[in-house]
DNA sequence: CACTTGTATGACTATACGCGCATAGCCCCA
DNA sequence: TGGGGCTATGCGCGTATAGTCATACAAGTG
Protein backbone atom coordinates (compact mmCIF):
# COMPACT_ATOMS: atom_id res chain seq x y z
CA UNK A 1 0.00 0.00 0.00
CA UNK A 2 2.25 2.66 -1.75
CA UNK A 3 2.28 5.68 -0.95
CA UNK A 4 -0.12 6.67 -3.85
CA UNK A 5 -0.74 5.11 -7.40
CA UNK A 6 0.28 1.18 -5.70
CA UNK A 7 -2.87 -1.11 -5.54
CA UNK A 8 -2.42 -4.03 -3.64
CA UNK A 9 -3.10 -7.68 -5.13
CA UNK A 10 -6.36 -8.83 -4.18
CA UNK A 11 -4.41 -12.07 -2.57
CA UNK A 12 -2.33 -9.30 -0.69
CA UNK A 13 -5.60 -7.47 0.44
CA UNK A 14 -6.72 -11.29 1.24
CA UNK A 15 -3.87 -11.86 3.50
CA UNK A 16 -3.84 -8.49 5.31
CA UNK A 17 -7.56 -9.60 6.24
CA UNK A 18 -7.12 -12.18 7.29
CA UNK A 19 -4.68 -11.64 9.85
CA UNK A 20 -6.53 -7.86 11.16
CA UNK A 21 -9.51 -10.69 11.59
CA UNK A 22 -7.16 -12.05 13.77
CA UNK A 23 -6.71 -9.35 16.17
CA UNK A 24 -10.83 -8.80 15.65
CA UNK A 25 -11.56 -10.32 18.77
CA UNK A 26 -11.23 -9.57 21.86
CA UNK A 27 -10.79 -13.34 23.47
CA UNK A 28 -7.74 -13.55 21.15
CA UNK A 29 -6.27 -10.06 22.05
CA UNK A 30 -6.96 -10.45 25.75
CA UNK A 31 -4.80 -14.15 25.42
CA UNK A 32 -1.87 -12.43 23.24
CA UNK A 33 -1.95 -10.07 26.24
CA UNK A 34 -1.47 -12.30 29.13
CA UNK A 35 0.71 -14.55 26.95
CA UNK A 36 3.08 -11.27 26.63
CA UNK A 37 3.47 -11.22 30.57
CA UNK A 38 5.50 -14.46 29.54
CA UNK A 39 4.79 -17.98 28.96
CA UNK A 40 1.36 -19.32 30.53
CA UNK A 41 0.36 -22.46 30.53
CA UNK A 42 -3.78 -23.31 29.74
CA UNK A 43 -5.16 -23.35 33.33
CA UNK A 44 -3.36 -19.93 34.29
CA UNK A 45 -5.21 -18.72 30.82
CA UNK A 46 -8.91 -20.36 32.21
CA UNK A 47 -8.81 -18.67 35.33
CA UNK A 48 -7.30 -15.28 34.01
CA UNK A 49 -9.97 -15.16 31.49
CA UNK A 50 -13.26 -17.58 32.13
CA UNK A 51 -13.35 -18.95 29.32
CA UNK A 52 -13.63 -22.66 28.41
CA UNK A 53 -10.98 -24.53 27.76
CA UNK A 54 -11.93 -25.45 24.54
CA UNK A 55 -12.73 -21.81 23.16
CA UNK A 56 -9.06 -21.41 24.20
CA UNK A 57 -7.59 -24.23 22.24
CA UNK A 58 -9.27 -22.91 19.65
CA UNK A 59 -8.16 -19.48 19.90
CA UNK A 60 -4.45 -20.26 20.61
CA UNK A 61 -4.70 -22.60 17.65
CA UNK A 62 -5.39 -20.14 15.06
CA UNK A 63 -2.77 -17.69 16.78
CA UNK A 64 -0.18 -20.65 16.58
CA UNK A 65 -0.94 -20.69 12.88
CA UNK A 66 -0.61 -17.02 12.04
CA UNK A 67 2.73 -17.56 13.74
CA UNK A 68 1.72 -14.85 16.57
CA UNK A 69 1.93 -17.62 19.47
CA UNK A 70 4.59 -20.86 19.82
CA UNK A 71 3.75 -23.48 22.21
CA UNK A 72 5.93 -25.87 24.06
CA UNK A 73 5.35 -29.26 25.80
CA UNK A 74 5.98 -29.78 29.60
CA UNK A 75 4.87 -33.52 29.74
CA UNK A 76 1.11 -33.28 29.43
CA UNK A 77 1.08 -29.47 29.83
CA UNK A 78 1.64 -26.75 27.22
CA UNK A 79 3.07 -23.82 27.89
CA UNK A 80 2.40 -21.11 25.48
CA UNK A 81 4.03 -17.61 24.66
CA UNK A 82 3.54 -14.72 22.26
CA UNK A 83 6.10 -14.81 19.51
CA UNK A 84 6.72 -11.42 18.22
CA UNK A 85 6.19 -7.82 19.17
CA UNK A 86 4.11 -6.88 15.87
CA UNK A 87 1.21 -6.82 17.84
CA UNK A 88 2.28 -4.65 20.50
CA UNK A 89 3.15 -2.37 17.59
CA UNK A 90 -0.15 -2.34 15.68
CA UNK A 91 -1.56 -1.60 18.96
CA UNK A 92 0.18 1.19 19.87
CA UNK A 93 -0.68 2.51 16.60
CA UNK A 94 -3.87 2.29 16.74
CA UNK A 95 -4.01 3.14 20.51
CA UNK A 96 -2.12 6.94 19.64
CA UNK A 97 -4.86 7.11 16.62
CA UNK A 98 -7.55 6.54 19.32
CA UNK A 99 -6.34 9.46 21.27
CA UNK A 100 -5.65 11.40 18.77
CA UNK A 101 -9.10 11.34 17.88
CA UNK A 102 -10.55 11.50 21.17
CA UNK A 103 -8.18 14.69 21.79
CA UNK A 104 -9.98 16.17 18.70
CA UNK A 105 -12.85 15.66 19.94
CA UNK A 106 -12.17 17.31 23.13
CA UNK A 107 -11.02 20.49 21.48
CA UNK A 108 -14.36 20.63 19.04
CA UNK A 109 -16.73 20.69 22.19
CA UNK A 110 -14.66 22.92 24.08
CA UNK A 111 -14.74 25.65 21.45
CA UNK A 112 -18.31 24.94 20.76
CA UNK B 1 -0.12 -2.99 25.59
CA UNK B 2 3.54 -2.00 27.63
CA UNK B 3 6.80 -4.48 26.72
CA UNK B 4 5.40 -6.85 30.08
CA UNK B 5 2.92 -6.15 33.08
CA UNK B 6 0.15 -3.89 32.18
CA UNK B 7 -3.05 -5.29 30.53
CA UNK B 8 -5.09 -2.82 28.79
CA UNK B 9 -8.44 -2.72 30.36
CA UNK B 10 -11.14 -4.88 29.16
CA UNK B 11 -12.70 -1.70 27.15
CA UNK B 12 -9.20 -0.80 25.35
CA UNK B 13 -9.57 -4.16 24.36
CA UNK B 14 -13.06 -4.05 22.60
CA UNK B 15 -11.86 -0.82 20.66
CA UNK B 16 -8.54 -2.17 19.47
CA UNK B 17 -10.82 -5.37 18.00
CA UNK B 18 -13.39 -3.22 16.76
CA UNK B 19 -10.45 -1.10 14.72
CA UNK B 20 -8.94 -4.25 13.81
CA UNK B 21 -12.53 -5.75 12.37
CA UNK B 22 -12.84 -2.37 10.75
CA UNK B 23 -9.84 -3.97 8.37
CA UNK B 24 -10.18 -7.64 8.00
CA UNK B 25 -12.70 -7.37 5.39
CA UNK B 26 -11.07 -7.29 1.83
CA UNK B 27 -13.80 -4.67 0.62
CA UNK B 28 -12.97 -1.88 3.09
CA UNK B 29 -9.34 -2.19 2.60
CA UNK B 30 -9.70 -2.40 -1.17
CA UNK B 31 -11.79 0.75 -1.06
CA UNK B 32 -9.19 2.38 1.35
CA UNK B 33 -6.53 1.85 -1.17
CA UNK B 34 -8.28 3.37 -4.50
CA UNK B 35 -9.04 6.48 -1.61
CA UNK B 36 -5.46 6.62 -0.98
CA UNK B 37 -4.96 7.55 -4.84
CA UNK B 38 -6.70 10.65 -4.70
CA UNK B 39 -10.46 12.04 -3.87
CA UNK B 40 -13.14 9.99 -5.75
CA UNK B 41 -16.56 9.98 -6.10
CA UNK B 42 -18.94 7.17 -5.59
CA UNK B 43 -19.41 6.08 -9.67
CA UNK B 44 -15.84 5.45 -9.95
CA UNK B 45 -15.64 3.44 -6.93
CA UNK B 46 -18.76 1.40 -7.87
CA UNK B 47 -16.93 0.79 -11.75
CA UNK B 48 -13.60 -0.14 -10.22
CA UNK B 49 -14.74 -2.03 -7.40
CA UNK B 50 -17.70 -3.97 -9.32
CA UNK B 51 -19.72 -3.94 -5.56
CA UNK B 52 -23.28 -2.13 -5.22
CA UNK B 53 -23.85 1.19 -4.44
CA UNK B 54 -25.45 0.34 -1.39
CA UNK B 55 -22.72 -1.72 -0.13
CA UNK B 56 -20.21 0.98 -0.81
CA UNK B 57 -22.01 3.21 1.01
CA UNK B 58 -22.24 1.11 4.03
CA UNK B 59 -18.64 0.33 4.06
CA UNK B 60 -17.72 3.88 3.58
CA UNK B 61 -20.11 4.85 6.52
CA UNK B 62 -18.52 2.37 9.19
CA UNK B 63 -14.76 3.90 7.45
CA UNK B 64 -16.13 7.15 8.28
CA UNK B 65 -17.08 6.64 11.63
CA UNK B 66 -13.88 5.37 12.71
CA UNK B 67 -11.98 8.60 11.23
CA UNK B 68 -10.69 6.65 7.95
CA UNK B 69 -11.81 8.90 5.63
CA UNK B 70 -13.67 11.86 5.15
CA UNK B 71 -16.41 13.03 2.60
CA UNK B 72 -17.12 16.79 0.57
CA UNK B 73 -20.69 17.25 -0.88
CA UNK B 74 -20.16 18.36 -4.40
CA UNK B 75 -23.69 19.29 -5.11
CA UNK B 76 -25.35 16.00 -5.20
CA UNK B 77 -22.29 13.96 -5.51
CA UNK B 78 -20.17 12.87 -2.83
CA UNK B 79 -16.22 13.08 -3.01
CA UNK B 80 -14.30 10.50 -0.79
CA UNK B 81 -10.82 10.78 0.25
CA UNK B 82 -8.66 8.86 3.07
CA UNK B 83 -7.96 10.77 6.41
CA UNK B 84 -4.39 10.19 7.74
CA UNK B 85 -1.48 7.04 6.83
CA UNK B 86 -2.10 4.61 9.85
CA UNK B 87 -3.86 2.17 7.80
CA UNK B 88 -0.85 2.14 5.44
CA UNK B 89 1.86 2.17 8.51
CA UNK B 90 -0.38 -0.93 9.56
CA UNK B 91 -0.27 -2.51 6.52
CA UNK B 92 3.54 -2.03 5.99
CA UNK B 93 3.95 -3.59 9.35
CA UNK B 94 1.93 -6.57 8.60
CA UNK B 95 3.39 -6.57 5.33
CA UNK B 96 6.82 -7.06 6.64
CA UNK B 97 5.73 -9.48 9.00
CA UNK B 98 4.06 -11.94 6.45
CA UNK B 99 7.48 -11.59 4.30
CA UNK B 100 9.51 -12.89 7.16
CA UNK B 101 7.58 -16.02 7.54
CA UNK B 102 7.58 -16.53 4.19
CA UNK B 103 11.47 -16.29 4.23
CA UNK B 104 11.63 -18.34 7.17
CA UNK B 105 9.33 -21.08 5.41
CA UNK B 106 11.97 -20.70 2.54
CA UNK B 107 14.74 -21.49 4.64
CA UNK B 108 13.27 -24.53 5.95
CA UNK B 109 12.47 -25.99 2.99
CA UNK B 110 15.90 -25.51 1.65
CA UNK B 111 17.33 -27.05 4.69
CA UNK B 112 15.50 -30.18 4.27
C1' DC C 1 -2.50 -51.87 31.99
C1' DA C 2 -6.15 -49.12 33.99
C1' DC C 3 -6.68 -44.40 35.77
C1' DT C 4 -6.12 -39.45 36.02
C1' DT C 5 -5.02 -35.22 34.03
C1' DG C 6 -4.60 -32.11 30.19
C1' DT C 7 -5.46 -30.91 25.29
C1' DA C 8 -7.54 -31.00 20.71
C1' DT C 9 -11.58 -31.71 17.84
C1' DG C 10 -16.35 -33.04 15.84
C1' DA C 11 -21.17 -31.58 16.13
C1' DC C 12 -24.22 -28.01 17.12
C1' DT C 13 -26.44 -23.36 18.13
C1' DA C 14 -26.63 -18.53 18.07
C1' DT C 15 -25.25 -14.42 16.37
C1' DA C 16 -22.95 -11.12 13.50
C1' DC C 17 -22.31 -9.36 9.20
C1' DG C 18 -21.42 -9.16 4.12
C1' DC C 19 -24.13 -8.45 0.15
C1' DG C 20 -27.89 -7.21 -3.03
C1' DC C 21 -32.66 -5.44 -3.98
C1' DA C 22 -35.88 -2.13 -3.48
C1' DT C 23 -36.98 2.26 -1.82
C1' DA C 24 -36.99 6.39 0.75
C1' DG C 25 -34.57 10.76 1.33
C1' DC C 26 -31.74 14.52 -0.55
C1' DC C 27 -30.07 18.02 -3.62
C1' DC C 28 -29.72 20.29 -7.79
C1' DC C 29 -31.73 22.24 -12.03
C1' DA C 30 -35.33 23.46 -15.68
C1' DT D 1 -42.08 23.39 -7.66
C1' DG D 2 -41.87 19.05 -9.85
C1' DG D 3 -38.68 15.77 -11.89
C1' DG D 4 -34.16 13.18 -12.29
C1' DG D 5 -29.71 11.68 -10.66
C1' DC D 6 -27.08 10.54 -6.31
C1' DT D 7 -26.86 8.58 -1.68
C1' DA D 8 -28.50 6.34 2.58
C1' DT D 9 -31.30 2.75 4.73
C1' DG D 10 -34.95 -1.09 5.81
C1' DC D 11 -35.31 -5.86 4.64
C1' DG D 12 -33.94 -10.50 3.59
C1' DC D 13 -30.67 -14.19 2.49
C1' DG D 14 -26.55 -16.80 2.96
C1' DT D 15 -22.38 -17.62 5.16
C1' DA D 16 -18.83 -17.42 8.49
C1' DT D 17 -17.48 -17.99 13.06
C1' DA D 18 -17.60 -17.40 18.19
C1' DG D 19 -18.70 -20.25 21.87
C1' DT D 20 -20.36 -24.68 24.31
C1' DC D 21 -20.85 -29.68 25.19
C1' DA D 22 -19.39 -34.06 24.66
C1' DT D 23 -15.78 -36.88 23.33
C1' DA D 24 -11.58 -38.62 21.44
C1' DC D 25 -6.75 -38.42 21.99
C1' DA D 26 -2.10 -37.96 24.31
C1' DA D 27 0.80 -38.38 28.33
C1' DG D 28 2.16 -39.13 32.74
C1' DT D 29 1.37 -42.23 37.18
C1' DG D 30 -0.14 -46.07 40.40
Amino acid sequence: MGAAGSMPSPQLLEEYSQFFRLLSEPARLQLLCHLKQGPTDVATLIEATGFSQSHISRQLGQLQRAGLVRCDRDGARTIWQAEGDLVDELCNLVQSRLKQRLESQLQQLEAA
